[in-house]
DNA sequence: GCGAGTGTGTAGTGTTTAGGAAACATGACG
DNA sequence: CGTCATGTTTCCTAAACACTACACACTCGC
């Protein structure tokens, strides 16, 4: 049920092979926590660390804050504030994508982005 | 900083006027909470209650689950857990949608209701 | 005037979150 | 051999979260 440790350890392996910069410790030691604790997430353990935690971490690794977020069972709070803004309004079109293929919403996006507001 | 508490008490003794069995204690007894909680609740003495009791309390009083939740600084977990099936996707979506006018999102509800996917 | 119902104040409880501290075991190197 | 550096294990905890229990004071309706 933890794929977050899994992931983790994985992206830290194989960047620790090429540079032996990326050793649990010194990992631990730049994102400011403890080596027992990270090696305890990367097992699984404990739960995911907290969001900030997590995005030192995907800064560090060189992943995706949200992709990480996720797999830690969260989602960034800046995302949480943008919806509880305009509640209704959000809580609505995500309800409506929820089973909107890939593609759908990535049209969405486009089309938003190609702001004709 | 309550939004929640004053928006609650409102709601409450308005539909308390019309009808005596929206006591606080009985509104309380029905949403499975001790009165002297939902007390403290109204007056912003004590952080907003749990989802669960926020959702049985938006029912209760005939109010907008999400708005409720809002208020209460939370976000429905069956919307985070839209987000995380597909967080990249996602939050690009709403990032993008964060400064957009309530009606170009409307639009947007509108174009995937009417399922041209 | 008293019992039923109302809202409130104080105190305390169990659980979860998010870790820290320190010792331990292993292996590589010089 | 000694000493790094690595990952791991055990134990502990401070703070936040989500409430409960219960006594208190007030106000009606009869």
């Amino acid at each position: 049920m933890t794929q977050f440790g899994a992931f983790v350890q994985t992206a830290r392996r194989s960047l620790q092979e090429g540079d032996r910069r990326y050793s649990l410790r010194q990992v631990a030691k730049r994102i400011g926590v403890e080596p027992g604790y990270l090696s305890k997430i990367e097992r699984g353990q404990v739960a995911p660390p907290s969001e900030a935690a997590t995005l030192r971490l995907a800064k560090e690794l060189d992943e995706d804050p949200d992709v990480l977020l996720a797999l830690g069972g969260k989602v960034s709070s800046d995302l949480q504030e943008v919806i509880r803004k305009r509640p209704r309004l959000f809580a609505q079109l995500i309800r409506e994508l929820r089973d909107a293929p890939d593609h759908a919403v990535l049209r969405l996006v486009r089309e938003v982005r190609d702001g004709d507001w």
